[in-house]
DNA sequence: CGGACAAGCTGA
DNA sequence: CAGCTTGTCCGG
């Protein structure tokens, strides 16, 4: 390979976002390569960029400023591209991307190595899959399965990237790999080892990892929703993970005990799975059904809940509750006059938070507990929060219990739970928690009717992270229980009868007739400079396009995602704060 | 983004 | 008309 003379960097100034040309200093040329991160002069100031072009075509007119000084070795040619073809999935910035693909820290290369496979097989239906080459696969494994074993066999076929959704599980895999003996590497801390050739396992930024090797891509628990960006962009790893494997002409596995929509779509064929492991490793599903009870005496904790609750600790089981709602109270009435509690300035109904004070859920305007109307200080709390709930269950079960939310800091074993047999949390609690007796979802049509268009699939995902507590490896599943007012709902029957894949044919044609993903590819437009976005962007045909809603917001759906992504990139950014979001999973 | 430079506003 | 603010442009 010759030296280059000069080369094309994209500069990493997120509002810049594209490449200038420079000159290579005689004694740098020997160190560099496509994706190499360089320091250059632009517009006086030092900044970062990547080596994306050698030798360009030199621009008429200009001529070349040099490289200043070469950092370390980047991504390559492919993960460049796949940067690029990010940038226009998410309408995001090629710089967002290529600093996720980037090392954290500066690294000296190591040598390619030969890869080494594991001195375990891994699970057979993984190799039968990937035998089956390129295209995307969809393993159905049990509630219980273990990621590591998927990763095995990935590993014993060739250099894998392996993407986890959850740091312990990340770490698990790592070193489980490492015992067997496995070459691997974790992302990002490990990005020499990746370019030379080992099995890459990490979080959702896994797959922007360098693989000069890989053989395959494998998404662990591809429908947990950490694998997406919650910020803008809202890249999807999950994706990325298909779009990389087809570019590489490798099998991509996508693995779930709930395959989402978008797997059951992309896959060349439907889930595949030993069905009595599957069945044997999900929870027991209880229901109470609510809709024939006094509800006014029992308030969130139905006869048959309590009953259940004291036989979990009869067992010397712990109990954890989910209420996915947090503070006192989220609406509250008079005792006195019978009105609901509503904000004196906007007149939106006001929640109680834990100090006891009262806020308005529309514009934060605080206040004391007192009825505008009467005057009176008496209150009912209709909808308690988990501070509530925690008071409720300590005069309950006569012991201490815990209360978990998702503010406080997470951790896998968390030293407020040491010795605490009763718990109460929002969602998080499920993440904070290591193993159960029992999980009840205090309120489940509260998941079931949630505003936002995954609900259901979010509210199967709950029971099986629920699942994984009660259960575990080697032990007998415990049990989940549901309250509910709706206990024919598909995703309350699916989740008793063990049977997810039952859901997915109605869920998608529910997408297909609202055009949500992903039968349609959404984008929200917000932000100060949405208004002059909207007016540049016009509106492309095949795209469909509601708003401004009360909070400034577009969205615009197209059934043929191509049309909308490509009208995206199009336009030419107005100045000032603009946020898209690309099929973000709420889309209000 | 942030520097350069141009066009607009103010005050003596 | 200097001296300053505000706006627009563009980077190798």
């Amino acid at each position: 390979m010759t030296s280059p003379r000069a080369v094309s960097v994209h500069v990493d100034v997120p509002a810049v976002d594209r490449a200038f040309d420079y000159r290579v200093p005689e004694e740098l040329a020997g160190r560099i390569r496509s994706g190499t991160i360089v320091r250059v002069d632009l517009a006086g100031r030092r900044v970062r960029g990547w080596v994306v072009a050698l030798d360009p075509e030199p621009p008429p007119g200009v001529t070349l400023a040099p490289l200043r000084q070469v950092s370390g070795p980047g991504p390559d040619d492919d993960v460049q591209a796949l940067c690029r073809w990010a940038a226009w999935r998410w309408a995001g910035r090629t710089a967002t991307f290529l600093r996720l693909a980037s090392p954290e820290r500066r690294v000296t290369m190591s040598a390619r190595r030969e890869h080494r496979p594991p001195r375990s097989r891994g699970e057979e239906q993984v190799a039968d899959l990937l035998e089956r080459g390129a295209g995307v696969h969809l393993l159905e494994y049990p509630v219980d399965g273990d990621p590591l074993e998927v990763a095995l066999a990935a590993a014993a076929f060739g250099q894998s990237i392996v993407v986890a959704p959850s740091a312990g599980t990340v770490t698990q895999v790592g070193t489980g790999l490492r015992r067997a003996g496995a070459f691997a590497a974790r992302w990002p801390r490990d990005f020499a080892a990746a370019a030379a050739g080992a099995t890459v396992v990490g979080g959702r930024g896994a797959v922007f990892a360098p693989a000069p090797a890989l053989r395959s891509i494998v998404v662990i628990d591809e429908h947990d929703e950490r694998l997406q960006n919650e910020a803008s962009p809202t890249w999807h790893a999950r994706e990325l993970a298909i779009e990389r494997a087809r570019r590489a002409g490798v099998p991509c596995l996508l693995v779930s005990p709930v395959p989402s929509l978008e797997a059951r779509r992309a896959a060349a064929s439907g889930p595949v799975g030993d069905r009595a492991a599957f069945r044997a490793g999900w929870p027991t599903v209880r229901v109470v059904d609510r809709r024939d009870e006094d509800r006014g005496r029992s308030g969130l904790f139905a006869p048959d809940l309590v009953e259940q609750i004291r036989r979990t600790l009869d067992a010397g089981e712990r109990v954890v509750c989910v209420l996915n709602r947090t503070g006192r109270a989220r609406l509250l009435a008079c005792r006195s006059c019978g009105g609901l509690l509503d904000c004196e300035r906007c007149g939106a109904t006001v929640r109680q938070e834990d100090s006891g004070e009262l806020v308005c859920a529309r514009c934060a305007t605080r206040r004391p507990r007192v009825c505008r109307a009467c005057g009176s200080t008496a209150t009912a709390n209709l909808r308690p929060g988990v501070s509530t709930v925690r008071e409720q269950l300590e005069a309950l079960v006569r012991e201490p219990v815990c209360s978990l939310t998702g503010g406080e800091r997470p951790g896998p074993s968390d030293p407020a739970l040491d010795g605490t047999r009763v718990v109460v949390g929002t969602e998080a609690v499920l993440h904070r928690v290591d193993r159960a007796g029992l999980v009840a979802f205090l309120e489940f049509d509260a998941e079931l009717l949630a505003p936002r268009y995954r609900a259901a699939e979010q509210a199967l995902a709950l029971v099986v992270a629920a699942g994984r507590l009660t259960g575990g490896r080697g032990r007998s599943p415990g049990s989940v229980l549901l309250q509910t007012r709706a206990p024919d709902h598909p995703v309350v029957r699916a989740a008793v009868r063990a049977d997810p894949d039952e859901l997915a044919g109605a869920e998608w044609e529910r997408r297909v007739a609202l055009a949500d993903p992903p039968a349609a590819t959404v984008a929200v437009v917000g932000r100060e400079a949405a208004p002059e976005f909207m007016a540049r962007l016009g509106l492309p045909a095949g795209v469909e396009r509601v708003g401004p809603d009360e909070r400034g917001r577009w969205v615009l759906r197209a059934e043929q995602g191509s049309l909308l992504l490509d009208a995206l990139a199009a336009v030419e950014r107005p100045p000032g704060r603009l946020r898209l979001w690309v099929d973000p999973a709420r889309t209000g």
